[in-house]
RNA sequence: GCCGAUGUAGCUCAGGGGUAGAGCGUUUCCUUGGUAAGGAAAAGGUCAGGGGUUCAAUUCCCCUCAUUGGCUCCA
C-alpha cells in the first residue's frame, strides 16, 4: 500500500507505507539525507527514523532550523550527560532541555564538587563519544518498567518526573552507554555533533522551587562545525564589549561604591549630564500632552503604605522602617511614587471636568532587591522612574492607555528601539487570591489594555500571571547584549489605588464618583533605560544626547588657540566639546577619539586657520571635508533636532 | 538569599610561601606633526577587608565584603 506524502512548498510524492523519514530525505537528495536531523510529521516534530504509515504532511529540520538546532542541541544534552556518567559514576539528572542558545543538564554530583576547572575533560570526552556516532535509539517502555530501571539507577529525580507520566506515553532513549527518560526527538546518532564548549555552572533549584535540592546546572552549546563555535565564541566577546556595565565606565557615566552600598549607583558629571537630557526630551513632550510636574518626598510614613497595601504585601521583604527619635513615628523609603501622588490627588476636590489629572515626577524609589539579582544599572537598590499618574474618568481610561502607548512608541522610535516586545500581564487564573481588587474591576482593566493595545496595532503576546498585585499592565520589553530580556516601559491600569485612597470627583450628576488611575512610565526607570540605551548603541549614543559632540584636533601647539577659538563658537551655539590640546600627533588624536566613541572630530591646522574653517571627520571614519566653522554648526543643529 | 567563579596600579590583566610585574592611561621632557598608536623618563599598589597556619602570607586555609554567571525573586 502507498502513501500520500506533502512537503511544505505543496509538492506530493507517494512512498510504500513504513518508509522511514530518512528515507524520504534521502529520495529527495543525497545532501539533504546527510543534514538532516528531525522531521515534522503532521504538525509533530519526530525522529527522522520514525516510519511513515498514513498520508502525511512532512517537513525536514536541518542544523539551519531553530527546530533542527534545538533537536541537536537536545541529543548534545545527552551526550554530555553520557560523559558526566563516564567521569562521575553515580551522578544523578535531572532535566536536560535545549535552549535558545545551547542546552543545559542539571546535574545532582552528591559530595563531588564539579566547576569550570572540570570543563576540558568533559568536552574531550564528549568529542571522542561523539566521534562513535552512536545511535540514538528510541524505545517505549511501560511505566512499571520505567520506575523499575531508574529505581535501579537510584535517580530520584526521574523517578520524581515519571510521576506526572502517564502509562504508555513513556520512552526512553539510549546512546552508547547512556539511557535517559525522554520524549524526543534526537538527531540519527552523535556524529554530527564536532564542536563541544562547556560555558558554565549555575545552581538551580529542582523544578525551580527555592525550597528543595539545589541541583549543579551545566551550560554548554555544540555545533555541526569547529568554525561555527570559533564564530559563536567571537560573537559573545563582541558582545561583551556592548555590556553597559564596561561602557558605563569607558564613558564615564556612572560608577559604584562598596562603601555607599550595592545596587547603589552614582552618577558623574557626564552620566547625570546625559541623564538629564534624556529627562527634558521626556519633560518636554510630558508638557505637550498635558502632564504637570511634581515633587514629593524620598519617605512616607508607614501609615501611607499600609493604606495602598503595599507594607502588607512588602513591608517585611524590603527596606526595614526608618524611625524617628519619637518612638510612635515610622517611616519607608518609598519604594514606589504613587501613594505620594494619589495624596497630592486628594489636596483638593476634583471635578469630573478636571480629569484627566496628569501628576509626573522623576521620583526615585528604593527597593530591597535580593543581593544576587542585581546586575548593573539594570537592576538596582535605588533608582528614578519617569513615573507619572493619570487620574481619569473610567469613560477616559482606553483614549489615555492609548495616548501612553503613543508616548512610548515615540520614544522608542526617536531612539531606534526597533526590536521590542510589547506583554500584556494578566492574572494568574488560577491562584486569583495573589491579587487586591475586585473580579469586576479586574476584568474591566484587563479588558481595556487589550482593547488598546489593539486598537493601537501592538503586536502583543499574553502572560498570565504576570501582572501586578494592584493591576493588569502592559510592559514593553528590549533585549540587552546578550539577549537578555528587560522590561522598560511599563503602563498600568489601577481600581485599587482610588479605593484604598478614597479617591473621587464630583460627577456632572453632583456626586462623588471614583476615579481610575494609570500608572506609567515609558522609560521604566533612568538607570535601566541607559544601561539598554548603551547595550543598543554600543556606546555610540544619538548627537543629541552623547557626552562630548565634538573635539577639536588642532595639529600642532600653533594652531590650539584656534582651536579654543572655535570651541567657545561652538559652545555659544550649545555644542558640547573639547580641545585634545595633547602634544600628540594627528593620527594618535584621531585614534584617541575614536576609541572613546566622540561623533565629530575637528581637526585644525595651518589652512583652517588661516581660513576660519575646521575638517571634519565623523566617527568611524567618513571624511567630510573642509567646511566654515557656522556650516558645521548648521550641520549639527540639524542633526541634533529631534 | 542559594550554587559556582572572581577580587593584584586609574583601566585590562600576568605572577606566585622570601614584602610585586606588563600594556594602556597619567605627569614631565624631547618632538610641532594632516585623518586609527612618535620617542624618553617618572609617578602610581596595605595584592578587597579581617583572622589563622608558617621563621616568613599578596600567594595556603577560614570568615566577611564586593563583583560576576545562573537559580529563586522582581512594587
Amino acid at each position: 500500500m502507498n502513501i500520500q506524502i506533502t512537503f511544505p512548498d505543496g509538492a506530493q510524492r507517494s512512498y510504500p507505507a513504513g518508509t522511514t523519514g530518512m528515507e524520504i530525505a534521502r529520495s529527495i537528495s543525497e545532501g539533504l539525507a546527510r543534514n538532516v536531523l528531525a522531521m515534522q510529521l503532521g504538525g509533530q516534530t519526530c525522529d527522522i527514523s520514525t516510519q511513515v504509515s498514513t498520508d502525511a504532511t512532512v517537513r525536514f529540520f536541518t542544523w539551519n532550523d531553530a527546530e533542527g538546532k534545538a533537536v541537536f542541541w537536545h541529543s548534545s544534552a545527552h551526550l554530555m550527560a553520557e560523559a558526566l556518567e563516564a567521569f562521575y559514576p553515580g551522578v544523578k539528572f535531572g532535566i536536560g532541555p535545549p535552549i535558545e542558545r545551547g542546552f543545559y543538564y542539571d546535574v545532582d554530583f552528591g559530595d563531588t564538587r564539579f566547576s569550570s576547572d572540570d570543563f576540558e575533560k568533559v568536552e574531550k570526552k564528549m568529542l571522542e563519544l561523539a566521534k562513535r556516532g552512536s545511535a540514538y535509539e528510541r524505545s517505549p517502555v511501560s511505566k512499571a518498567d520505567a520506575i523499575a530501571y531508574f529505581q535501579e539507577k537510584g535517580d530520584p529525580y526521574k523517578l520524581e518526573l515519571l510521576e506526572d507520566l502517564s502509562d504508555g506515553s513513556i520512552t526512553f532513549y539510549r546512546q552508547g552507554e547512556f539511557t535517559d527518560l525522554c520524549r524526543g526527538p534526537h538527531i540519527p546518532d552523535t556524529s554530527p555533533i564536532k564542536a563541544i564548549k562547556l560555558l558554565n555552572t549555575a545552581g538551580a533549584y529542582w523544578r525551580g522551587d527555592e525550597k528543595r535540592k539545589q541541583l549543579t546546572r551545566i551550560y554548554a552549546i555544540t555545533f555541526p562545525k569547529k568554525s561555527e563555535l570559533d564564530e559563536y565564541m567571537h560573537m559573545l566577546e563582541e558582545a561583551k564589549k556592548r555590556d553597559h556595565r564596561k561602557l558605563g565606565k569607558d564613558l564615564s557615566l556612572f560608577t559604584f561604591s562598596q562603601r555607599v552600598g550595592q545596587g547603589l549607583p552614582l552618577w558623574l558629571p557626564k552620566g547625570a549630564a546625559l541623564r538629564e537630557r534624556l529627562e527634558n526630551f521626556l519633560k518636554l513632550r510630558q508638557r505637550e500632552l498635558g502632564y504637570e510636574q511634581v515633587i514629593t518626598p524620598h519617605i512616607g510614613m508607614k501609615d501611607l503604605y499600609v493604606t495602598s497595601g503595599h507594607y502588607a504585601k512588602y513591608g517585611k521583604d524590603s527596606f526595614q522602617p526608618i524611625h524617628t527619635p519619637d518612638e510612635n513615628e515610622e517611616f519607608l523609603l518609598k519604594p514606589m511614587n504613587c501613594p505620594h501622588h494619589c495624596e497630592i490627588y486628594n489636596s483638593e476636590q476634583r471635578s469630573y471636568r478636571d480629569l484627566p489629572v496628569r501628576l509626573a515626577e522623576f521620583g526615585t524609589v528604593y527597593r530591597y532587591e535580593q543581593s544576587g539579582e542585581l546586575h548593573g544599572l539594570t537592576r538596582v537598590r535605588g533608582f528614578t522612574q519617569d513615573d507619572a499618574h493619570i487620574f481619569c474618568r473610567p469613560d477616559q481610561v482606553k483614549e489615555e492607555f492609548k495616548v501612553v502607548i503613543d508616548l512610548v512608541l515615540y520614544i522608542f522610535k526617536v531612539l531606534e528601539f526597533s526590536d521590542y516586545t510589547a506583554q500584556i500581564s494578566l492574572r494568574d487564573p488560577n491562584n486569583t487570591e495573589k491579587y487586591i481588587g475586585s473580579e469586576e474591576n479586574w476584568n474591566r482593566a484587563e479588558q481595556a489594555i487589550i482593547e488598546a493595545a489593539d486598537e493601537k496595532g501592538l503586536k502583543t503576546v499574553i502572560e498570565y500571571g504576570e501582572a501586578a498585585f494592584y493591576g493588569p499592565k502592559l510592559d514593553f520589553m528590549v533585549r540587552d547584549a546578550i539577549g537578555r530580556s528587560w522590561q522598560l516601559g511599563t503602563i498600568q491600569v489601577d481600581y485599587n489605588l482610588p479605593e484604598r485612597f478614597d479617591l473621587t470627583y464630583i460627577g456632572s450628576d453632583g456626586q462623588k464618583h471614583r476615579p481610575v488611575m494609570i500608572h506609567r512610565a515609558p522609560f521604566g526607570s533612568m538607570e535601566r533605560f541607559v544601561a539598554v540605551l548603551l547595550e543598543h548603541t554600543g556606546g555610540r549614543l544619538p548627537l543629541w544626547l552623547v557626552p562630548d559632540q565634538v573635539i577639536i584636533l588642532p595639529i600642532s601647539e600653533k594652531y590650539e588657540e584656534y582651536a579654543r577659538e572655535v570651541l567657545k563658537l561652538l559652545k555659544k551655539h550649545d555644542i558640547r566639546g573639547l580641545v585634545d590640546e595633547r602634544s600628540e600627533k594627528a593620527g594618535k588624536k584621531i585614534r584617541d577619539a575614536e576609541v572613546s566613541k566622540i561623533p565629530y572630530m575637528l581637526i585644525a591646522g595651518e589652512k583652517e586657520a588661516a581660513d576660519g574653517t575646521v575638517s571634519v571627520r565623523k566617527h568611524g571614519g567618513t571624511d567630510l571635508g573642509v567646511m566654515d566653522t557656522s556650516t558645521f554648526i548648521e550641520l549639527i543643529k540639524e542633526e541634533t533636532n529631534i
